[in-house]
DNA sequence: TATGAATGAGGATTCATTCAT
DNA sequence: GATGAATGAATCCTCATTCAT
């Protein structure tokens, strides 16, 4: 994937053509510029990333156990695509639609973890001090932006089991529930294949 | 500022000369490259931020009140440059050199939460079960990205106050700090101009 | 042709595409560079000037009647092509990788004179008091610069048959050739189109 | 000198001032451009060509031994100058008031070979069958762009004596003097230093 | 539907020259 | 006379997109 090797501004559409065997030409029957080959290819990754991120309505929460379950899918899903994910991280710093995009996708990750700290609050399990509104966008970052240090700008990921633990526990403790137990099963259950 | 306005990719070098009054004749006598200018102006943003974002010696730490202060730091310098800090992020993306440059400032502010934690482990403040480095690198992600959302990709800013308290909040506790008083000074002890 | 009517400096790559018809993009779907046109044009000179100067083995020699065949070739060659020559010599006077072209033409004919006295020494037609390779650089800028002169710098060509004449009795005598019989033909014998 | 070592056209005005050590507005307070200055170099540099290849009156000639002493002082007056009459070979190229210039060096030596050959077949003592004109101007060509062709474009120049010996012998012979003596002092017989 | 040759707008940069001080 | 900061015209090259075949 061209995209994946050069970025957006980099990638010439001739060396996507070339690389998909197809004359310019006809690249333009399938697609009506560059932009909108992009949009294809990433909305299709961003599509990947929301499946592969999803927590089954049978893991049980809103605590440790579904807040784990949670971040272990979504380190797995941006390791997947971390590639295209950077390049979207590039085309929204100077592209609207994108930008859009970019946002979308990390709503509905605030969303998720604000309804959980809200659900939390309600049966009273966490303290009211914080807004979850606040809080979810603090831990959304953490999550997101330790995936971008660690494969894009970094480029030396942690261990998934480290990663994960770390992360779940100042997220746990973070928001007033360090005093449940957080570590019935230790390390890397696996669920399936990663991919 | 052209640059903040524009974006780096979008800046003509027209723009620059004009909006500053010169001739490009005589852009070229104080910078050798649109690069060059570029990197003028993000050091000096840099060493701005560095400079914001220090924790005086006399600030009693490594406990909540230095990270609540530091992080009230880095959100007051971060407001204060986000506009351009925006644009290293979109150079860092297609650029080697500024990459290394968004890289630098990262690791700065993670060796010093890292070095923090440490020294919380062996004063026996904190639990050793969390790696320093791996912990640093979430909480930088948590405290930077908390900036990059709401000041470049929402740009709906929250209030300071609830956004330090916040932020504080889930690292100190996060780090298994939460059983030490955390706010004694309750908001905004404001340290003079953020300048 | 733009290089000819300008000289490479004046050449401007909008005059190149404008008198070939086509658009800048055009251009350099052929050529990547100004450099490169020029390239080619010019080598394609130098092959033309080659098989134009190249004496038949079947002309006897190395004696004045095969100088005298070389020197006519070489005068109608230079000729066809002085425009562009000229604006080698131009360009070779600034870049490089021109000059390395220029010399390698010279070297060319240089090495078949001085082969051409070698021959004669050994025969025992001419004496061995001069060096063959300093007497060749001798001879080839005679000829050569004959060429130069009179249709670059002055731009008054001399009649073909007197330079002929001119040259190859200067020649056959200079290098002690002059005992034997020069002007068996005396002008101008056709070899078919100079073409 | 900037211009030898640049060439014309790589010379900035700039390094000009600062290699003279004065600022750029002194510069035009006593040249109004930069041909301007070049002209001055220039014209120095051929005055002083002009002087050091002068044949005084007291050598006896129009025979080998005047021919021999012009050749020598030709030569040595072009290795004297090399550097900047290739420079002068390359503004010729672009600039038509160089060419003028160029045009003039090389009619005042045509000129000069012209005559001694016309005195030489009045005193009956070289055949009438060569045009003068068209054979000072080959002999010109030979001795001048010897000259060049060691010296700028090969840059490895011959020992004086042996180009001195061979383009002496190729001419006097060429011209059919041959039978007369040549060499009665055989080598490089110095007249005062060469400078 | 596939092709690929042709398009052309758009922008960073150089350096001889000027002129207010 | 000396300075040197300011000038600005002039040009090569890229690459997404088009459209006749």
């Amino acid at each position: 994937m061209v995209f994946e090797r050069d970025g957006y501004l980099d990638a010439k559409l001739s060396d996507i053509t070339v690389s998909a065997g197809v004359s310019s030409g006809t690249f333009y029957t399938y697609f009506p510029s560059k932009e909108a080959i992009f949009t294809a290819v990433i909305t299709d990754v961003i599509n990947r990333m929301f499946a592969a991120a999803a927590v089954p309505p049978d893991v049980p929460g809103p605590g440790p156990q579904r807040i784990e379950y949670a971040t272990r899918s979504y380190l797995r899903a941006y390791a997947e695509h971390a590639g295209l994910l950077a390049i979207l991280e590039q085309v929204s710093t100077f592209n609207p639609a994108f930008r859009e995009m970019r946002r979308t996708i990390r709503h509905s990750f605030r969303t998720r973890t604000e309804n959980g700290i809200r659900k939390l609050q309600e049966q009273g399990r966490v303290d009211t001090e914080l807004s979850p509104r606040c809080t979810a966008e603090a831990l959304t970052s953490m999550v997101s932006n330790f995936c971008y240090a660690s494969h894009v700008l970094e480029r030396e990921a942690y261990d998934e089991d480290e990663a994960v633990r770390t992360l779940t526990t100042l997220w746990v403790r973070g928001i007033g529930l360090g005093a449940e137990a957080v570590w019935t099963t230790s390390t890397s259950t696996d669920r399936g294949t990663s991919q």
